[in-house]
DNA sequence: ACCCGGTTCTTGACACATCATCTATCGCGA
DNA sequence: TCGCGATAGATGATGTGTCAAGAACCGGGT
């Protein structure tokens, strides 16, 4: 490593600082919400309306590792604490002997028609109130390029 | 909770998405780049950060956790974990019997400064060279408006 | 029919985050 | 001076994320 590293600018460092530091909040706010209204963690609010999502409420763990953006192992990590508590259940694949579902249960389906609403209103409540909507068309396009971008550089 | 919930538009929901899968892929590949090429965790490298940027490389907990908003505990055990580590050291306060100070390590600094090079050319590789200034600007400001937001909406 | 590389998911070890609880000390007011 | 709420930080339990290794199965080539 030698000395000459581009060090951000000031205005660089500013709003990357910003960014950083927005993520890092908003996760936790949102977590903190999900939780103690919900009785659910980011991840198993993520798997169950991927879930809510398919018509059979039915994946494969591939599909909905996809999905979700999940590696293999956290997904099975989860899914194993959610099967605990009874949100989602297993089901053996017939055609792939290796292979899995992921159902959701009914009481999973309870449990996400009652958590979708107030983490909608949440999200509302601390983000889209606080921007006017093209700057959240801003936000998006932005990110939707940094995305492409990261996908490119090394999937 | 009724059914008159106000969901988000397409558009919304768009842009809400790509943001947060943003964050999510942008902390897993930022922290899986800092592990691999210089054995450092996210909040390790902040911290370092932290006490590299107070000129006598020493902070009380409370300063400390309030400068990169971590939680007192979240620190406690991180800082345990870094001691082990050789990055940083404890010191007692004798002004205060409680508390105590957080020390950087000669290991700490050449860590970090060895780190931060290579952090700042991942920065710059995997976003700033994928979107222009102005669009940086741009996020910093929205990304600053929601923080006030979330500030004022509950601190 | 059999081997063998690749796929699918699991598991165990360890780092990290959060919550509730605990200990020690501080400093103020009776 | 004593008592007591408030502050500083530590600790243990539990849930989450990552990595490396493993077990079971698939499918194609021989």
């Amino acid at each position: 490593m030698n000395d000459e590293t581009q060090w951000l600018s000031p205005r660089e460092q500013h709003s990357w600082r910003a960014f950083i530091r927005l993520n890092q909040k908003l996760t936790a706010r949102l977590g903190s919400e999900l939780q103690t209204q919900s009785k659910l963690s980011g991840p198993d609010f993520a798997i169950l309306v991927a879930l809510t999502d398919d018509s059979a409420g039915r994946l494969r763990f591939q599909e909905l590792a996809k999905a979700i953006d999940f590696e293999q192992s956290r997904l099975s990590h989860q899914i194993a604490r959610m099967i605990k508590r009874g949100l989602v259940a297993r089901e053996e694949c017939a055609e792939d002997g290796r292979g899995a579902f992921v159902t959701i249960t009914d009481q999973g389906r309870e449990t996400i028609e009652a958590a979708a609403p107030k983490h909608v209103a949440a999200v509302r409540r601390l983000v889209l109130d606080a921007i006017p909507p093209e700057d959240l068309d801003a936000l998006g396009d932005i990110a939707a390029r940094i995305i492409r971008h990261l996908d490119e550089t090394a999937p």
